[in-house]
Formats: structure tokens, C-alpha cells, sequence
DNA sequence: GAGCACTGC
């Protein structure tokens, strides 16, 4: 090495280290420091799931026939044809009593047969009585759909109704089922739509929109600019159980708005607002205790609430503005079946219990197992399809279907096409099936108790991705999953005691996750950064949870030596991206960097899902891939390699979708990078971060040789990763500047096995190790100049 | 030598 560089890392070593020594923390004035700072993170290191283990027992081979009974009863399968929308709720014979002769309305038939039906009255009651409603109904109930048609004629209900959804495709589909219920168009920018959706890059609501489904976020970016939600009669905030950090930002929002709007705080709006807040569990005591003022303890509201399981409406005496109702669902008897003893192979117990129910089980009745990843997805599917040639020929097929949500769209699309004739589905899926996809004709679930769940070390700026055992909520969603269109078994691979020691419910994300975009997303709606430590929050956050997302607004300049809020804090909360990668392109458009257009190519790719494809299970493609990739591959590292490859497909002009292939890129990657690159554009261009066209522009760093572009770029995103800096350790491995945590380059990056002084990344997670992602080697004085510039406050950065 | 699931002016 040589000496200047190693004197110039100590350089850096020695600002970081400043820095990292809390002189900067202490002039943060709402961080209140415990004496006793955080000295030693808590454990992280895990044993990697499903760590080779000593078998206990091994397995049988299905050699023998023995299911002699199986044979005879699969003449009878049929195919139930189901819809993969939450929307319709079991489309169950309805209508048999339907009067002839009057013109008949099955879709509206199909309503009357939900089981929310019968509440419609005891609803609009509730809430011409009070503002809030707290209803609970199990999958099916058809409240997603039927509780906006059941307000929209109030007399209180002059203008719009929203409903938020987690998911984009729920938003959508639920918006045209109620079109079609309404009779109206379907959703669009129509005149006569009555029903509409907003979810990013497609608002398809007009004029007329009365009904508005909308994702969480989108009805937050509303929240952000009209705090008084003028525009809306009410709000209806669905699947709240799935506590998604937008939709407690949604609660925290709402119940400040409610607040002030009985107190009188707010004059713009001449209605009350109305709220209904909608899940499928019980939360209730909990929801409405937090609605209802907080300060009283109500302890009887849980006890009065679950006595009313099968009347509607209950005012509890110490919430009186808050109205609850409870809806029966829907659902099939499922039967629970524990393992007797635990196991730690659940990917060989599910391979025994696959076919012992495809033995036992007549056809039809597909079989679903909860798995943890790809990773086990994959052994267990060469597993099963070994075994199952050895399947005696009076045994049905089986057909194996794996299902994640990095598996491509029309592999994904084969759990909904239908069976081939004597053939039994096993879908191996992750968690996409436990609320995103529902899979028809599942009557028996295989739970293995674990899902990956991914949790931020606030000490460390780390986030683990690890596999954890389940809730008890978690765990009755996926047996509910076998009861959807008949009765069903639910085989759970641990014991009942294992089941009994699951937390009763998932912990929310609010809990688990990195702050500083939810601090962000509040300090824009106007909260105060002092504020946000007594924001109402469902559940609130440890204080030092929002002390070091505070710590990391400051790092990249939302907020102020004298913690106020920074302009650039309003900037970066305008853009769909973490603050880190706001904070990189606001850096790229000074005159000094000069590069906004390439770095939003770059982010852009950063903030979608991986566009190169990942090839690791067929062997001779990887190497085609490596090939056919090459031409991308930059020496600096992974950034400069996502932009070649971006500028590479806008290039393309004339087959976008054969250059991918040709290239081993995914396409349906690259067509999101693209609208998220124009979005970002487009947003630049609003916020003046970009000159105005009309003004006669250089071409972004004509005057910059190709090493000083690429030096320009890796500062901003050392501007907005500051802490994310590893060095080279005598050892050969990489240890980064703050926190001292050993890392590793992680095998998808093009750094994988090269030696360099310092390393810059975007992300870090602990698998069965810390790995970096999205590396790049920077020279050491392009990292100096940003941290000189930041820690020291040097005007000028030499 | 490896990536649970969602989302966003």
C-alpha cells in the first residue's frame, strides 16, 4: 500500500472517528443521551436457519403402494374455478330464493349474501352517531367492498369516501368490483366514474370520484399536503391488523386531525370527518382505547367487546365516540394437526406430510406450504419431484409449483391455471401467500412456523433479514388458507407448544424499522421535530429508536446543528425514496457534482427491485450471464455498473424486451426503473433541482473526464451514506469507519472477491453474515472531501 | 458464493 494513501485513510479514519465520537450528537437538542450510551450492540449473530442439523429420523421412500384408497376417489375432481381478487368474497351459490320474474341483479344478489349485509343499518348508525368506527371483520365479511356503498348515501357524505390498501393491486381490483357493483364505468378519468383508484404512476380517479381506493402511501402523500383532508366525507383505512408503518402513520394522523378538529382548531372543514377503521383480528380494545382519548385506562372495553360477537354495535361507556361492530366471516372448519414432538428438519417433516396427504387425500384439494425462502423453496421442490417419481402409477400426479415474489410473472401465474386431469397442485410459497396471493383450490396447509422477517439495529444502522418463528396470528392465516373453499387440514410442524409460546401477534414494522423516512414524512406534515417524540403513535417507538433516526436526518443535513429542520428536509420528503437517497440526489445537482441526471439513473435502479436476473441454480447460464454482462460491468463498482446498464436499455430502442434476455437482465425491472426515473426526473424538474430546459445547459459534466465523473458521482452517495464507509483491514477483510463492524462484499456485487482500500455501499444486511450491497471504490480523497466538508464544516471541501 | 413481503408526487 502505498504510504500517501495510508496516511491520507488515517485522515479519514480520524474524521470519522470525530465524528463518530458524539460531538455532533450532543448539539442535537431533543436527544436526550441515557449516561450510559449504548456500549456494545445487542447479539446479532444467529444461527443461520436451517443449519445442518443431525437427522432424527429418516425419511421413508414411497416404494410400496399402501393408499390403496387413494386410487379410487380422484374420479371425482373438479376444478373450483376461483378469482384471485379479495374482492369477491366466495363466490358461493347465492341467490336460490332470488323472486323470478323481477329482473334479476346477480351481482347484487351476491352482495345480500355477504355477511355484512344484514350490519348495513347498524353501521350508518354508528357513525351518525360518532365519528369513529372500529370494525373487525374476518376474510370474507365483504366489508372491504360493501362499507363505502353502504356510506356514500348519507346525508354527511357530500364528497369523497377513501379506503386505503397495503397493496397496489388490491387497490385496483377492489376499485373495479365496486364500479361494477355501482353500475358505474370502471375506474378511469372518465366523467361518469363514481369509483376511482390512486396508486403510484396510475391515478385513474375524475371529477366525479366518490369512491377512492387508494395505497397507504398515496393517501399519506395527501395527508402531507392537506392536513384537514377537505376533499374527503371519510375515511376508511382497511387491513390496519397488517400495521404496515404507513398505516400508523395514517392513525397517528387521523386521530391528531379528529382531535383538533372537535376542539376547533381547524376551520376549513364544515362536516365532521368520519373514520372507519377496518381489521380483520382482534385488535380492538386497542384501537379503540387509542382513538378514544388514550388518557382513560379502559379495562372493561376488551370484555365488553368480545361478549358482542354476534350483535353489531357496542358504545362502551368510557369511549362514547367510538363505535364498534363485529362481522362474521366466512370460512371452512380447518383442522389443526401439531408435530408430538418439535423438529428442527421442517423441510424434510413437510416432504413426509406432502405425501402422506397425497396418500391419505382424495382429490380435489391442493396442498400449500408455508416455507421460508427461495432458498428452502428450491430443496424442497427437487426433493418432492425425486420422490414422487417413485409414485406408484394408481397415485395421482403431483405437480410442484413454486411461488415467491422474485419469480417471474408468468411463472407465478401457473398456481392459478388448472390442474391437469388426476394431478395434484403442491404450491412451496413464501409469505407472498399469506395476504398478497390468494391460491384457489387449497385445502391443505403445511405450516413450517418461520418466516424471513427483517428487523433495523438501531446501534449498528443494520437491518438482519433472519428466519423467526411466527405469530399466532400469523400462524391462524395460514391455516385459514386451507378453509377458503371447503373444509380443510392444517399441518403445523412444530408442536402445539410451540405454538402457545408464538407471540399472539406479529410485532408491528413501526418497531422493527429504520425511522428517519417516517420522522421525514412527519416534519413535512408540519409535526415538529420535537414533536414527533409525543406523537400519538399505536405503538410508540423506543425513544432511542427515533433519537438515532434524528442522528442519521442529521448526518445527511434535514436537520440543523441546532435541530431545526433543514430546508433540504422538505426537499427530500418529496421524493418516493429513503432520505439517504434523496439526500444523494439533491447532492448530485449542486454545481459542484454536476451529475443529477446520471445519478437518478442510478438511484432509480437502486430503488427497485435487483434488475440483474439472479441465476443462480442453472449452471451453464450463469456463465452465458457473466458474459452477456460483462459489457456493463464498471471497475468502480456496482453503481457505475447500474448506470451502464440503464443508459444501455434507454438506449435500446427498437426490441427492449430481447435486449433484456440477450442481456440475462429482467425486464419487468427495468420497465419499473424506468417510470421511477421519470417520476424522479419530473419531480427535479418541479423542485427546481434541475435548471430549467429553456436555459442553455451543459451536457451533465462535459468538462469532467471519465474518472472525475465517476468521482463526482461516488460523493453524492458518500454525501448520503456517510456511515456506510468500510476500509480494508490488514487481515483482507473490511471493517466499517463508525460502528466497526466487520463486512463482506456480497457474492451479487462486481467488487465480489476484489481487494480495495476503502469500500462505499448502499445497503447492508445480516443474512448468515453482514453484507454489503451495492459497493463501489471510491478514491480515498473523493471520500475526504465529503467528510472534511460535512464533519468539519470546511466551506469549501478542500 | 447469495436475496421474506409490501409501498411511495
Amino acid at each position: 500500500m502505498a504510504k500517501g494513501k495510508d496516511k491520507q485513510g488515517n485522515t479519514l479514519a480520524r474524521i470519522l472517528k470525530a465524528y463518530s465520537s458524539g460531538d455532533l450528537d450532543d448539539k442535537l437538542k431533543p436527544v436526550e443521551k441515557k449516561p450510559g450510551k449504548q456500549a456494545h450492540p445487542r447479539g446479532t449473530k444467529r444461527a443461520r436457519d436451517g443449519s445442518p442439523v443431525e437427522e432424527t429420523h429418516a425419511i421413508t421412500k414411497p416404494k410400496e403402494p399402501r393408499g390403496v384408497e387413494a386410487g379410487l376417489k380422484e374420479r371425482q375432481e373438479k376444478r373450483i374455478k376461483s378469482e384471485n381478487t379479495k374482492s369477491t368474497p366466495n363466490p358461493k351459490p347465492f341467490g336460490k330464493g332470488a323472486q323470478k320474474g323481477q329482473k334479476p341483479n346477480p351481482l347484487l344478489e351476491a352482495r345480500k349474501a355477504l355477511p355484512i349485509w344484514p350490519h348495513a343499518q347498524s353501521i350508518r348508525a354508528a357513525l351518525k352517531k360518532n365519528n369513529v368506527l372500529v370494525l373487525t371483520g374476518e376474510t370474507g365479511s365483504g366489508k372491504s367492498t360493501q362499507v363505502p356503498q353502504f356510506l356514500l348515501s348519507e346525508p354527511w357524505c357530500q364528497k369523497c369516501i377513501a379506503v386505503t390498501q397495503p397493496r397496489r393491486m388490491a387497490a385496483i381490483s377492489l376499485a373495479r368490483r365496486v364500479a361494477q357493483e355501482m353500475s358505474c364505468p370502471p375506474p378511469g378519468r372518465v366523467p361518469g366514474a363514481k369509483v376511482g383508484y390512486s396508486v403510484r404512476f396510475d391515478n385513474a380517479t375524475g371529477p366525479h370520484t366518490r369512491v377512492k381506493f387508494l395505497t397507504e402511501g398515496m393517501l399519506l402523500q395527501e395527508m402531507v399536503r392537506d392536513r384537514e383532508m377537505e376533499e374527503y366525507s371519510a375515511i376508511i383505512v382497511d387491513e390496519v391488523h397488517e400495521r404496515s408503518v404507513n398505516v400508523d402513520l395514517i392513525l397517528g394522523f387521523l386521530k391528531n386531525l379528529l382531535s383538533d378538529l372537535e376542539n376547533g382548531r381547524l376551520k376549513k372543514r364544515k362536516n365532521p370527518l368520519k373514520v372507519v377503521v377496518m381489521s380483520a383480528t382482534v385488535d380492538v380494545g386497542a384501537l379503540v382505547q387509542f382513538f378514544g382519548e388514550g388518557s382513560k385506562e379502559s379495562e372493561d372495553t376488551q370484555q365488553t367487546l368480545h361478549s358482542d360477537v354476534s350483535s353489531t354495535l357496542v358504545g362502551t361507556q368510557q369511549n362514547q365516540d367510538i363505535s364498534t361492530c363485529y362481522i362474521e366471516g366466512r370460512q371452512y372448519p380447518v383442522q389443526t394437526i401439531y408435530l408430538p414432538e418439535p423438529t428442527q428438519n421442517w423441510v424434510e417433516s413437510a416432504l413426509i406430510h406432502i405425501f402422506q396427504i397425497h396418500r391419505k387425500e382424495p382429490l380435489p384439494g391442493d396442498i400449500l406450504v408455508f416455507l421460508t425462502g427461495r432458498e428452502k423453496i428450491e430443496k424442497l421442490e427437487k426433493l418432492v419431484n425425486e420422490y414422487a417419481e417413485g409414485l406408484e402409477d394408481s397415485l395421482p400426479k403431483l405437480l410442484v409449483l413454486p411461488l415467491f415474489s422474485a419469480l417471474p410473472q408468468h411463472a407465478q401465474q401457473r398456481i392459478f391455471m388448472p390442474t391437469p386431469h388426476r394431478t395434484r397442485k403442491v404450491i412451496l410459497a413464501t409469505n407472498v401467500a399469506e395476504t398478497s396471493v390468494t391460491v384457489p383450490g387449497v385445502r391443505y396447509v403445511i405450516d413450517c412456523g418461520k418466516s424471513k422477517i427483517k428487523e433495523y439495529r438501531n446501534a449498528l444502522g443494520l437491518e438482519s433479514l433472519l428466519a423467526k418463528p411466527i405469530s399466532k396470528s400469523a400462524a391462524d392465516q395460514r391455516k385459514g388458507r386451507a378453509g377458503r373453499e371447503a373444509p380443510g387440514k392444517c399441518y403445523r410442524l412444530y408442536t402445539e407448544d410451540g405454538y402457545n409460546g408464538f407471540a399472539d401477534r406479529t410485532q408491528p414494522e413501526i418497531l422493527r424499522c429504520d425511522l428517519s423516512h417516517a420522522l421525514l414524512t412527519m416534519v413535512a406534515a408540519g409535526i415538529g421535530l420535537r414533536d414527533v417524540f409525543s406523537f400519538p403513535f399505536l405503538d410508540p417507538p423506543p425513544r432511542g429508536a427515533i433519537e438515532r433516526a434524528v442522528a442519521l436526518l442529521h448526518d445527511i443535513g434535514a436537520v440543523t446543528e441546532e435541530a431545526e429542520i433543514a430546508n433540504d428536509a422538505l426537499t427530500m420528503a418529496k421524493f418516493p425514496l429513503t432520505p439517504a437517497l434523496s439526500r444523494v440526489l439533491i447532492e448530485a445537482a449542486t454545481p459542484e457534482r454536476n451529475c443529477l441526471e446520471d445519478v437518478v439513473d442510478i438511484v432509480s435502479a437502486l430503488s427497485t427491485e435487483d434488475i440483474f436476473l439472479n441465476l443462480a441454480n442453472e449452471e451453464r447460464k450463469k456463465e452465458d450471464a457473466e458474459a452477456a454482462r460483462r459489457g456493463f460491468y464498471r471497475r468502480s463498482g456496482d453503481h457505475m455498473t447500474l448506470l451502464a446498464a440503464v443508459q444501455g436499455y434507454l438506449e435500446e430502442t427498437s426490441d427492449r424486451k430481447a435486449w433484456c434476455a440477450k442481456h440475462f437482465i429482467s425486464h419487468r425491472a427495468m420497465q419499473n426503473v424506468v417510470k421511477v426515473r421519470k417520476q424522479l426526473l419530473e419531480l427535479c424538474q418541479r423542485l427546481s433541482l434541475v435548471p430549467n430546459s429553456s436555459s442553455s445547459v451543459d451536457p451533465p459534466t462535459a468538462n469532467a473526464s471519465p474518472e472525475e465523473h465517476t468521482k463526482r458521482v461516488l460523493q453524492c452517495f458518500a454525501r448520503g451514506f456517510m456511515r456506510n464507509i468500510a476500509r480494508l483491514m490488514p487481515d483482507g477483510s473490511y471493517q466499517t469507519l463508525v460502528s466497526k463492524q466487520t463486512v463482506a462484499i456480497h457474492p451479487s456485487s462486481v467488487l465480489y472477491g476484489r481487494k480495495t482500500d476503502y469500500l462505499l455501499f448502499t445497503e447492508f444486511v445480516f443474512t448468515n453474515r453482514a453484507w454489503v450491497k451495492g459497493v463501489s471504490a471510491p478514491d480515498v480523497g473523493a471520500l475526504e472531501e465529503v467528510m472534511r466538508k460535512v464533519v468539519l464544516g470546511d466551506g469549501d471541501g478542500e
